[in-house]
DNA sequence: CGGGCCTCCCATACGACGTTCGAGTCGCCG
DNA sequence: CGGCGACTCGAACGTCGTATGGGAGGCCCG
């Protein structure tokens, strides 16, 4: 197994060459957004580079290595918030934002599955997470075990609401409906957030941090 | 010019059961098991069902159809626990039952990004975990908020954990050390469970679930 | 008994993809 | 000025998902 793109070193460059690595990725995302994953190809991308498709292998080693590079891009966008006595509300801005950078770019949902999450932006909003934790005085593999809690709520979160971005609601709707006697508690309470998912967000992410509270 | 009856054998029945759509599930799952998600070919398939590739698409409409299917074939092993006074155990047991049904699938975690979970196994479950949160009392959206959190939680975690299942461990902490600076409260406190996952994972369900007891 | 029809199977083929290879082009440094 | 490193690209290979059209075997209806 190859390594992650983020152990190695980028190829060095000399002056400024039309072609960089930053360039293939911010078209990358353009193009995830604008046609979804299905859609991106290195011949599809080099087209709207100008240049071709094989050029890609000197800048990337792999599509994969493109798709890695864009996932992280993305979370690039996050604010960190600045450190504050309001450990809760960092925390919460953090998550929000995390929360709204997948939501933006609905591919994210796709590329994060069974990879780790090791590029430099999302490394430093872990490390923000970490720091805002911290300030409630927690340390050591208690404090990592918090982290993990509220990111991965997020990571499932996030996840969740873009699965469910098809106009299949209403399908589902009718379908539980007309199994009410197979799922009988989800026919009766199991409505989708519909517009509320922020909402629901919020809720539950408010749960787990009252339950973490007492540290 | 076809051979002579005598010289061909007799397509058996028998020799080979008939192809459904249940015995290409098992196979393609078993094959994910085997070999991940990467060598997963419709061809490669049909040959260890000993068929032709494009038999498959007789009972099945594209690979995608596959790939929905094995996911939801995992989840059917997840154990349903007994209705109980015990809402939390209950709880507890089929959100770590789910979590280990994709931790012993890892393929899993990609096939769920940016696809609404609707199989039967998956929904029944759901359903379970709707019944369970429903004997604390609560119905309707607030039902269906703490639902969401937990399911998402869960999620997020099988996710974390399946992605963090390289030999990039080791990378990670080195690279960390390395970037010290640059990452302070991470390379302070940012240790991988390493074999603590199962702790980690109860410990932030902990911390949900008592977010939510006073529901 | 016979013929059409439904179910199930498959060989062939097409277009697209990721990626490799080898041959270029261009500018800088000696 | 010569060559070397940075960078680009056309052609090609092997593989993939899937459409198509045809054919075998069993079943029902006449």
């Amino acid at each position: 197994m190859t390594e992650s793109v983020w152990l190695r070193e980028e190829r060095s460059r000399r002056g400024a060459p039309p072609l960089t690595r930053e360039r293939i990725v911010a078209e990358a995302v353009a193009l995830l957004d604008e046609e979804g994953i299905g859609r991106l190809t290195m011949r599809r991308l080099a087209e709207r580079l100008n240049t071709g498709s094989t050029t890609l292998y000197w800048h990337v080693d792999t599509k994969d290595d493109v798709l890695e590079l864009a996932l992280d891009a993305v979370f690039g966008d996050v604010p960190i918030p600045d450190d504050g006595a309001d450990w809760r509300g960092a925390v919460v801005a953090l998550m929000s934002g995390w929360r709204r950078a997948m939501l933006d770019h609905p591919w994210s949902a796709a590329v994060l599955g069974g990879r780790p999450l090791l590029g430099p932006n999302v490394l430093a909003r872990t490390d923000a997470l970490y720091a805002a934790l911290a300030a409630t005085g927690v340390t050591g593999p208690r404090l990592a075990a918090a982290a993990y809690a509220v990111a991965n709520y997020v990571i499932g979160s996030a996840l969740t609401q873009i699965g469910a971005r098809d106009g299949a609601e209403h399908a589902v709707e009718e379908y539980l409906a007309r199994n009410r006697d197979r799922y009988p508690a989800l026919a009766e309470h199991g409505h989708l957030p519909g517009d509320g998912w922020d909402a629901a967000f919020a809720q539950g992410l408010d749960y787990l941090l009252a339950g973490m509270a007492p540290l």
